[in-house]
Formats: C-alpha cells, structure tokens, sequence
RNA sequence: GGGCCGAUAGCUCAGUCCGGUAGAGCAGGGGACUCUUAAUCCCUUGGCCGCGGGUUCGAAUCCUGCUCGGCCCA
C-alpha cells in the first residue's frame, strides 16, 4: 500500500515509543472483564467499577491534557477518557504516539460523562498492536467494491453491515448444523479431491497428486459419496462444505461456494420437501426472529407449506405455451425464439424449456415455490416419474426469483443410471463440457442394492444473501475470487 | 465472451460536457485546549489524475488500446 509518509510517521512513532522502553508488541495477552456493549449493557451495576477492555481505536479527541477515544472490539465501540491527572503525566505522554487503528488493553472506572455517554475512565492503558498502515477514512469508510474484498479486514473493521452479514452467515450455518442434528441426521466428509467430479453438471478444476503421480479434480458435489454412504447404511446423513465449479464470476457464482447436501434413507421427494420447509423456517425464527426476510424489496414468508408447481404448470402460467403441445427440438427451440429466448445450442425439448423457465418464469417466483416434474434429460440422477417416465420426481425450490435448493428422489436402479450415465456421455462426446461422467465405481456400489431415498442440496451461499438481503454473492462470502493485482 | 459504468491524495469525493497553474472533507504534521463524541480553533504536508499510445503549442479532460473493478446480459 501507497501512503508512504503516513506509515513514515507511523513507524517513526514506534521508535519514539521503543525509546521510551516500550513495546507495543510485547504483550502476549490482555485479560479483559468486559466487552465494550456488556460495559455499557451493565452500567447500572458497573458505575464506579472498575473494567478491564481492549479493542482497536476508532477516534481520538484530544483536549490538550485530556483525551477521548472510541475503542472497538467484537461488541461494539466504547468510549474511554484518559486525562494526565489520572494516568500520570510520563504515561499521559505516550498518547502523543498513538493512532487511530492502534490496538489498546485499558483498565478503569465506568463512569458516565456529562453529556450522558458510558466511558471508562482509564488509571491505565498498554499498547497491545501499532497499526503503521494509515486506516480508512472514519465517516465515510471503506467504499469501493474492489478495496472492501480486498482488503476484506478492514472492511470488517469500518462497515458495521459487513460485520452484520459474517455474524449472520454464521448463525445460519451453526443453525443447519442443529437443525439436521436435532432431525436425527449425522454430519459426514466426503472427499473435496475425487478421481471422477460428479453429481452435478459442471466443469471441475484440476490438480495433480505427485506421490500417485495421478489427477484428482475439486468436487463439483458431494452426492455421489453421500448415496455411497446409503449403499452402507447410513440413513440420515448431511453434509456441508466447500464445492468447486469452474465457470464464470458473477453476482451469483463463486468458483468455490458452500453446499448443503442431505440424504434420508427409505424417504422420498415429499419427505424432501417437508424437511426443506421446516428447516428454512426454523432458520427464519431462530436466525432473523420472525418468519419473514426482506429480499430486494419483496417481503417473504417463510411459513410452511409453500406453494407448489410442476414445471410445465408455471411455464404455461408465465407464457401461456403448452408443453403437451410442443412437439419435439424443433418447435420448442421456434417456440424459445418467439418469446425473445436463445436456446439455439440445446438439444431436447426439456433443455429448451428449462432455459425458457430460467429466463422468464425463475425471475418471478418470489413468493417460496416448488417447482416439480423437471425432465429427465436434465435429471441424470432422479428416479423418473412412475406415471410418466420422461419426467422425473425432482424439485427445485426458488424464494425471491433464486434458485435456493434442488432435491430428488434418488435414482437407486444401477443399470437405469448407467443409461443416463452413457446418455450423458454422448453429451460429453459432443462438446458438452459440463455434462456428467460415467462413474463405474458408483455404479457398482449401486449395484450392492441402495434404498430408495429423497436427496436435498442447497446453496449455502445463496441462502446467506437471502436472509442478509445481499444482491451479490461476493458480499457474502469472506474473500471472494478476484484477479490479483500487479505490485508496485 | 458482449453491453453500460467506474478508476483523481491513505480514505470519501469534486474537477472531464466546453483542453489552459490539480481541488475539498477526513486522515497526517505543527500549535492551543481537562467532558468531547463527524470535537473545535489557527497553520500545514501530501498527487506517475489506473497503465500505454495518439491528437494538440498545451491533455486528468478529446481519441485509441490495455489492466482492474461494478452492474446487466450470455
């Protein structure tokens, strides 16, 4: 970073202090009593106590022999009162070296000021950190984009909406670990490096093992593992982790994001759907406090049950076109163009009208919905429908115009799956890159017998930005994936 | 990959239309001040105007290529 007569003086305080036999970096600990919102939370029982606090000062006012400062820690801010008289003139002194972003341990009375704010009256202070980087500015903060992701620490430090969003990220995804606990599933690891990437259509990254001397590649999902685990036994089971996929950034994709993957031997789509239900709803009560989120400008209900569509209901509903109607490729793909859709590339009737459902219907299905009877040549891993096997017992469920969760009944027939496998192949053969892989170690366990069972995913991330109101995917995620910049 | 927008002091932003000595606030430095809280008052330092070409007597400003980022689309 520039500013180098700004780090010039800061450093150059840091020797003043050394001069002075002190080591801003000495201590190795700072017990403290209290954080700053218990102080202020407590003041009835604390006035005239004494407080031990440390945090990261945000302001000095200085008054020639008196001195306030907004101290910061992971509460809150708190104000702190240094004034010679107290603290002795030699230690009064040091203050001349401290900078806003110094990080402070103080210890002293809990007093109120005459204007009415909580302020700790210091007897003593120990510099715990010098801060030689000259800090953003303290009413406009941290603006631009690109320096908050970059610089995601001192994003952290200045905007308190950021903070909001990580403390909330992280209610959530401690309350889906409960949730599923208190359910009765078990939480597993299946491998992040795998010899085929499946279970979910994607181009994966590469990496090599040297001591095998062979290619692994990043999971683009966990699901074929997990169905493994059904093949052993496991009946309730969820995992919840890192997944790879290796397109494009945008306000909705990260190259690695978070999944939530849950299997439930002996159940089915509805079992899927339930569970789906009341896990939003119990994050919604136990995460934000109500049943509603804000999202975008809409108000949502997250109350059970949702509405419920099969797939051709809302494109018709949307656009008025019939499935039934349509055909073959030919005239869906007319059909796309005379709504203002490009489906040029796609080589099914079911392609052609899933990207006709992405680009009109998805948009508006605010309200939480259930979208069903999704196609089998979009579905290589769903059981088909026993009343119409060209449609398949699926769901994916969108809230506020996103896709939030994609669930099945889980195909369990081996030599079903391996058609799809080798349908999947031909896609591949013909310049589909994202199109699944033949598995033949999946297969076999297949092959061993695996229960019939419902499958739920669900993009952590996207979940996240829901319930923060987040439009971008990148303000949910601590370090997004950016081009690196060129040092000077 | 395409379209639109942005990049000026450490940070937040003016200045670009209409070419003519590069600005403000905060932060920083010096000084005053023992109840301030966006403290105040006086003085003050700080710039490869994203990078490279071009037009021009003269470019932060006009043209062009590139880099990074944002939003939208694929």
């Amino acid at each position: 970073m520039a500013g180098e007569s700004l780090v010039q003086h800061r450093l150059q305080k840091l020797l003043e202090l050394q001069k002075r036999g002190i080591n801003p970096y000495r201590e190795e600990k700072y017990p403290r009593t209290h954080l700053a919102e218990e102080v202020k939370g407590n003041f009835p029982y604390l006035e005239g106590q004494t407080a031990r606090i440390a945090g990261r000062v945000m302001a000095i006012r200085r008054h020639g022999r008196s001195t306030f400062l907004d101290l910061q820690d992971s509460s809150g801010k708190i104000q702190v009162l240094l004034r010679q008289d107290k603290v002795g003139e030699e230690r009064y002194e040091l203050l001349e070296f401290l900078d806003i972003g110094d990080i402070l341990g103080v210890s002293g009375q809990v007093i109120k000021t005459r204007t009415g704010e909580i302020t700790v009256e210091a007897e003593e202070f120990v510099f715990l950190a010098k801060a030689l980087q000259p800090f953003p500015e303290k009413w406009h903060g941290l603006k631009e984009p690109e320096l908050r992701y970059r610089f995601r620490y001192l994003d952290l430090i200045v905007n308190e909406r950021t903070r909001e969003i990580f403390y909330k990220r992280a209610r959530i995804i401690q309350g889906i670990r409960e949730f599923f606990i208190q359910e009765g599933f078990i939480e597993v690891d299946t491998p992040m490096m795998q010899p085929i990437p499946g279970g979910a259509s994607a181009r994966p990254f590469i990496t090599h093992h040297n001591a095998l001397d062979m290619d692994l590649y990043l999971r683009i999902a966990p699901e074929l593992y997990l169905k493994r685990l059904l093949v052993g036994g496991m009946e309730k089971i969820f995992e919840l982790g890192r997944c790879f996929r290796n397109e494009g950034i945008s306000t909705r994709h990260n190259p690695e994001f978070t999944l939530l993957e849950a299997y439930i031997a002996y159940g089915n789509l509805d079992d899927i759907r339930e569970l789906t239900e009341s896990l939003l709803f119990y994050l919604a009560k136990n995460v934000l406090g109500g049943e509603e989120i804000e999202f975008k400008g809409n108000k949502i209900s997250l109350k059970p049950p949702f509405q419920r569509v099969s797939l051709s209901e809302a494109i018709k509903r949307e656009t008025g076109i019939e499935w039934d109607e349509v055909k073959d490729v030919e005239e869906a793909k007319g059909v796309a163009r005379s709504l203002g859709v490009d489906a040029e590339a796609d080589r099914t009737k079911g392609e052609v009208f899933l990207k006709i459902f992405e680009k009109l219907v998805e948009p508006r299905l605010i309200q939480p919905t259930f979208v069903e009877d999704f196609p089998i040549e979009v579905s290589p891993l769903a059981k088909r429908r026993q009343d119409n096997p060209s449609l398949t017992r699926r769901f994916e469920l969108f809230i506020g115009g996103e896709e939030i969760a994609n669930a099945f009944s889980e195909l369990n027939d081996p030599i079903d799956q391996r058609e799809r496998f080798k349908e999947q192949m031909k896609r591949r053969e013909m310049g589909d890159e994202e199109a699944q892989r033949m598995d033949e170690d999946f297969l076999l366990a297949l092959e061993y017998g695996m229960p019939p069972a419902g499958g739920l995913g669900i993009g952590v991330d996207r979940l996240v930005m829901l319930f923060t109101d987040s439009p971008s995917i990148r303000e949910v995620i601590l370090f997004p994936l950016l081009r690196p910049r060129e040092e000077d």
